[in-house]
DNA sequence: GTGTAAACTAACGGACGTTAGGTTGAATGG
DNA sequence: CCATTCAACCTAACGTCCGTTAGTTTACAC
């Protein structure tokens, strides 16, 4: 009979179940609890709820470490997408593509992220990714601002935005007609940028033809 | 002695104590928790809990209601705002400058009703405000538009941006430095709606010397 | 007075966070 | 090869809060 629960770890392998839990702890996020339980993140590991307690001192501490390995995985999907673009033109709209997919991917994750802690220190590194690159732009040209530090919050506020609104899948959110959501957030960051291709023309996001997010990082 | 409770109401007067439960309702929303429980609605209200079931069949319906409200009294500070302006170029800015206000004023509101509803039915009416004054703009020649119903969109979603994000009031935020929130908030709207004055240079929003949300509805 | 809506107290079953204390099995020393 | 050890788990249980139901009391309207 033994327990009648999991293998057992080996003697110095402890660690390894606190890793378990807050892997387990982000698939309850992401699987749409909005609130993260002791006993629900145990249920997800496959473990007892007090065995959490070999790890975590208290349900807080594992909240936080779900929210730090958060911040991480947001800023290095951001890190990721700037170093695959050549002109800071690109890698601008590509690090808020890479932002806005994110929430996107992660709603309730991103939710419990700005519900949490708000503007987090964790969260000023990938800003200032933002605003090292809005700076670029207006060193090439190809962006008009005399302000870069307050526009790069402006581009923030649009991410934001664009990443917490609800996906469009919703039924009511189609009374707006057909929206290529990538395309859409590109032109939010040319905006509010001061891009010089997104000003007023219709140089990005053809309105009507094009297809409905491909899931491509260009429009 | 009597009850230990509060005072009775008149005999066919029950429905007083719908609002009075919705009132105590919004009261704990407002006041920062964000999970509403039967329980401590009734604790607000003065009454015990059960009673509630006297005019709701079950907690949801306390939650539709003030979801109901909300939108309704979101949508009406809009429209008041937009009736105090003239030309529909003041009037956009105005609008848009009530809804982010609403936000920064009912923040856990704000985010119980982009939780629950999404893009609810209720929110496109005051969409649909942004949109025809986007319109109205266009007509005028101040704003260019080759798709008003997609720009309406991306200044919505630039609202709901500016809306959500925490309050400038938290510590880290201020790593940004002083930040004029309403003017940020006029200088997201011109840009997004393509308004003529908010496009590149410091029309609006002059960086350092502006007073720091002095409430005014202007910058 | 009498009826009935308006309110109450008591209590159910369930979920939660957390504590106390037991069981088991992999690593280790001989 | 085996006894020992102690980390890695477990079950049981406490107290608290929750939504909801049942049944009772109170006081206004007629």
């Amino acid at each position: 009979m033994s327990g009648s629960g999991r293998a057992r770890n080996a003697r110095g392998d402890g660690e390894r179940l606190r890793a378990e839990i807050v892997d387990a702890a982000v698939r309850v996020v992401d699987g749409g609890d909005e609130d993260l339980t002791l006993r629900g993140i145990a249920r997800e590991a496959g473990i007892s709820a007090p065995s959490i307690y070999t790890r975590f001192s208290d349900l807080q501490r594992i909240v936080d470490a779900v929210l730090a390995l958060s911040f991480e995985s947001l800023d290095r999907r951001v890190a990721d997408a700037i170093e695959d673009e050549t002109s800071p033109d690109a890698a601008l709209v590509s690090a808020g593509l890479a932002y806005v997919r994110f929430g996107w991917e992660h709603r309730s994750r991103l939710r419990l992220m700005m519900g949490a802690a708000g503007f987090s220190p964790d969260a000023v590194v990938t800003f200032e990714r933002i605003e090292r690159l809005l700076r670029e732009c207006v060193d090439a040209g190809t962006a008009v601002s005399d302000d870069p530090h307050r526009d790069a919050f402006l581009v923030w506020v649009g991410l934001h935005g664009m990443a917490t609104l609800q996906a469009p899948e919703r039924a009511d959110y189609r009374r707006l007609g057909p929206l290529d959501r990538p395309a859409l957030a590109e032109l939010i960051i040319r905006r509010l940028a001061g891009l010089r291709s997104g000003v007023g023309g219709p140089s990005a996001a053809p309105p009507s033809s094009a297809p409905v997010d491909r899931g491509g990082v260009h429009a």
